[in-house]
DNA sequence: ATATATTTTCAATAATTTTTGAAATTTCGG
DNA sequence: CCGAAATTTCAAAAATTATTGAAAATATAT
């Protein structure tokens, strides 16, 4: 396979990925480019690769910039702005998990604190079973939110060595 | 707060966070439902508890025990069928890891296999940083692949108690 | 300061996804 | 086997989400 041919797969592929995940084709796509390029590049650039209009460029670098991923680069006696993204993967999914936990993990934790509180006899059945499920979502989450908190830390070869001794 | 509140936001809340991961609204809401119910409930229970047609809820029934978190129930001396979720939250983690490994994770580690065998001169660096990419994807992907692996078949109090000691 | 390049915004449009509801099919008791 | 109840299907409609493109705002060189 050509390399032309295969970084058109990967980022075809990335942003169907990305749509299972709850994130845009388009984000996703220029999140591959960015992975596969080896320089820095601008928004003419992505938007000649990709087929896709400024507007749309422009949104999505921006919104990849706000999850962490990408960065403005500045190049000397260049005008324009140029764009990177991280290329260490594990400090990719790292930032991804610090931000979905921060996003959704954390807001649903303190749902769920609320409505553990629920009024009612709990020999109610309706009542029991609320307040048991609601319970046990919150105590597997808790613990998701610590492990998570620990690994956001973790260095990958710590995270691969120890975790396998682990999960023998 | 009143349970009838409480289960609406709880229905409500739990959709939303469903749409953040590629999960249909409705499809989330009606897990949700099951979750909260002590009983069984039939398609009409749950229509009319959502205020979702007939065709919806069908399908998303449908989809939902295709995913294995709901399930049929045979009453005695009842006609219509009823429907359950699993209440025991690590088992429904559990089944959704298993699931979306097979449905995205694996098919991803394939790809990146065919694509890591680019051709052409790792000197050039367009294809050094491709291949670069690739690799560490692909190194990562293996890594999270085995570890779902072995925590698709732990206990939760297992889980718990041995994945803490890691991450103290 | 001005002209020009570049970036950003956002209302309109397009594409995609979800939902409906009625018809077709299946199931099951009698 | 018949008829009613229940389930399933799926084309059309509605809702949601993504994309465009042109105008506005901003930045920079001279």
């Amino acid at each position: 396979m050509k390399l032309t041919e295969a970084r058109q797969q990967f980022i075809s592929s990335w942003g169907a990925f990305g749509t299972h995940w709850g994130i845009n084709r388009t984000m996703a796509q220029i999140h591959a480019l960015l992975l596969v390029s080896p320089e820095a590049l601008t928004q003419d650039d992505i938007m000649e690769e990709l087929n896709i209009s400024r507007g749309n460029t422009n949104m999505n670098i921006r919104e990849l910039i706000n999850w962490g991923l990408v960065e403005r680069v500045l190049i000397t006696g260049e005008r324009k702005e140029f764009f990177t993204a991280e290329k260490d993967i594990w400090k990719v999914v790292k930032q991804i998990v610090k931000e979905r936990k921060k996003r959704e993990l954390e807001p649903m934790l303190h749902l769920l604190d609320r409505l553990e509180a629920v009024e009612g006899d709990k020999k109610d059945k309706q009542v029991k079973t609320f307040v048991d499920t609601i319970s046990s979502i919150k105590k597997l989450g808790r613990q998701a939110d610590k492990t998570l908190d620990t690994m956001i830390k973790a260095e990958e070869s710590w995270f691969v060595g120890a975790l396998m001794k682990v999960f023998k």
